[in-house]
DNA sequence: TTACTAAATAATAATTATTATCATTTAGAA
DNA sequence: TTCTAAATGATAATAATTATTATTTAGTAA
């Protein structure tokens, strides 16, 4: 995504566009995996030197509200942030902590399809998403679909 | 189940037998909705006053450890823990803060199939697991699927 | 362009969830 | 009954996140 898209954005969700805001939201860009919030801080410290773990937080959490990310808890516990927004699953590598994105529309349509023809009561669904936990075998290399 | 059931289960699982095992082992099978470690304290306190907060979260993990238990994260944060082992997705309302199980073999084959048919390279899968994410739309009732 | 104001930031304290430490107690084997 | 490794309780320590507040700044409007 380019810098003037992430400004449209921003000044869409009645955002200011500050310096930080722009780092941060290309630093989720950037970083695969999903990264804590205390991985943005760490990457984007060198080029920012002054931002504050704090704002970095408030930053994540601000987007997370306005629709601009999504906030995934971890298997180990802290939250974790994706700027995926299309529905799609994900997959936990237990022994490497990485988080895969699987996106596959004709899975999803699969169980859309079966839950319609179940009724769920009382409940207004956001959002369905299959989530896949195992060992990757090699850990250097990647887990890929196909 | 039965105490003498779970003393065996311990047993089996080379855990000795204690009380504090017991009374926080049939509070997970008393308590729907996937308690936290803290939930599990206030509730066993009345009855066993000098329980400790760490003995509980300890014993939550050796059960863990040993399989007795599942442990699941929460959109809020923290950890939750569930003591059906049967494979099954979970419904999450966001506005109640309930995990609710939803058992259903169909739709775990329908997944598996999929799954199958599709590669998933380099991942020794351990779990799938759907999450259905919504609000409950009246909170004084349940959520209920058919 | 400048001045203004609400919003954002940095620094840091506070809070919450969880884990570690360690002295004391106890389950279960001998 | 004795013994010992394991478990417990009390509490300190740590990690993740949120709250507070003084200072700075983006964006608006004169």
């Amino acid at each position: 995504m380019e810098l003037t898209e992430i400004k449209e954005q921003l000044t869409k969700a009645n955002l200011k566009v500050t310096h930080q805001r722009l780092v941060v939201y290309s630093a989720l860009l950037k970083l695969e995996n999903h990264p804590s919030a205390e991985q943005v801080y760490e990457f984007v410290k060198p080029d920012n030197p002054s931002i504050s773990l704090a704002t970095v937080y408030k930053t994540l959490e601000t987007f997370v509200q306005k629709g601009l990310l999504n906030k995934v808890s971890s298997p180990e516990g802290q939250m974790r942030y994706d700027p995926r927004l299309k529905d799609h699953n994900h997959i936990y590598c237990l022994n490497t902590k990485e988080i895969i994105d699987y996106f596959d529309e004709d899975l999803n349509n699969l169980i859309l399809d079966f839950l319609k023809s179940k009724h769920l009561n009382n409940l207004r669904i956001k959002n369905i998403s299959l989530h896949i936990k195992g060992d990757k075998i090699d850990p250097s290399k990647e887990v890929s679909i196909n």
